[in-house]
DNA sequence: CGCTACTGACCGACCGGTTAGACTATCGAC
DNA sequence: GTCGATAGTCTAACCGGTCGGTCAGTAGCG
């Protein structure tokens, strides 16, 4: 009854990964055992270490997904506007889309480097998502240059920079109290100094 | 023998913050038993119970410790430079002071802020911390603006963003997989962000 | 004697992982 | 067409290790 017809089986490795991620986000990778997991997704727990094994792996399998619809998010974000300034400042709303989300993702982004710098399987998934990334980045920032709009030297430096403009506003805004009414001033503010960073000689249009 | 004359009572629970410190950032706050953190300080478990009451109260002593030492550190490397230029990049070089030290440190503060989103107790800690350094970034900023070196408007949000250059920075630094080779090019590339941001007007000295 | 520092044995909860087996569902053999 | 056989999905009960926390008690010291 409660589980009528055995639906399509992938179907429940993403229900299970889904749960996780909400968990996980909520309380931390150690806070949330694999029982809460599956009972969250209506299912055993036995069920989870048939699908993944071990707890680690579904840990990877979530972050991998989370990483993956998230980076999706963005790269449609930044596909609209025109201008360098303009695809700037898409990026920055695109990333910067809801404190609820954000809060989830960033939450377990931190996690994720946590593990990434004592353990390699995380290494490895978290320098790729890096890598995908800063690559989007840098073109941003080449494209400004060549419309003159940017000045800057190095575009792949240029991108971690930009990055962590974003990554250490995200940083700060998780630790307030009121993180549900400051997202928009962190947004802004995010705006105002990634410009300030990347527009060298200001009140100066394209070349 | 191995604990002849008990010292000063104050010494021993700096030696357990201090060892719970080391066995924090390398293994994080959840993966260390209390065991281990009292073993590695010649002394019992039970000990640590004795002065901290809980583990909870231990890991908050820890931080807050780690914090002070932190930023007694930077505040101190500040204090050397005339120029605002000079006292930003000096306070640079003062953070990114040496790439174990630094490790150390932000892998424990990456715990301190998962912690401070979930729990209160961390909450006001990691508060009066942010609060505290960025009252200096934003002297900094005032003081560079009053010699018409930097453009900044608002010096508190330019103290959020400064800070957000250096967090970031270290939060993709932490996941570098040869963290110890690359820490000098994230330091210099944190001063080139950094200046880039404050200087609006580049060429231009004082007013 | 009483106080503080300290230990080691112990407890109980928690949790990741194992296992035996139930319940289909598909498919070939007759 | 129906009857096993085999495979895939899923559960519930269980196991064993781990770990925070308790407690009874010892040792030195004023």
């Amino acid at each position: 009854m409660s589980r009528p017809a055995p639906s399509a089986p992938p179907e429940r490795q993403v229900d299970l990964i889904r749960s996780a991620y909400r968990l996980f986000s909520e309380k931390g990778v150690h806070g949330v055992p694999l029982e809460e997991i599956a009972g969250h997704a209506g299912l055993s727990k036995g069920l989870v270490l048939y699908y993944f094994k071990t707890k680690e792996n579904l840990v990877l399998a979530t972050m991998r997904w989370a990483l993956d619809v998230t980076a999706e998010r963005v790269r449609k974000a930044m596909s609209v506007a025109a201008s360098p300034e303009g695809r700037v400042l898409a990026m920055i709303d695109g990333i910067w889309s809801g404190a609820e989300t954000n809060r989830r993702f960033y939450l377990l982004y931190l996690d994720l480097a946590g593990h990434a710098a004592r353990q390699h399987q995380f290494t490895e998934l978290s320098a790729t998502f890096r890598a995908l990334e800063n690559v989007l980045y840098a073109e941003v920032i080449r494209d400004g240059n060549a419309v003159g709009a940017f000045g800057i030297e190095d575009p792949e430096e240029g991108a971690v920079a930009l990055r962590a403009i974003i990554d250490g506003l995200f940083l700060q805004w998780l630790q307030e109290a009121d993180w549900e009414r400051l997202h928009p001033w962190y947004r802004e503010t995010c705006k105002r100094a990634a410009l300030a960073y990347l527009i060298r000689t200001p009140g100066a249009p394209a070349a």
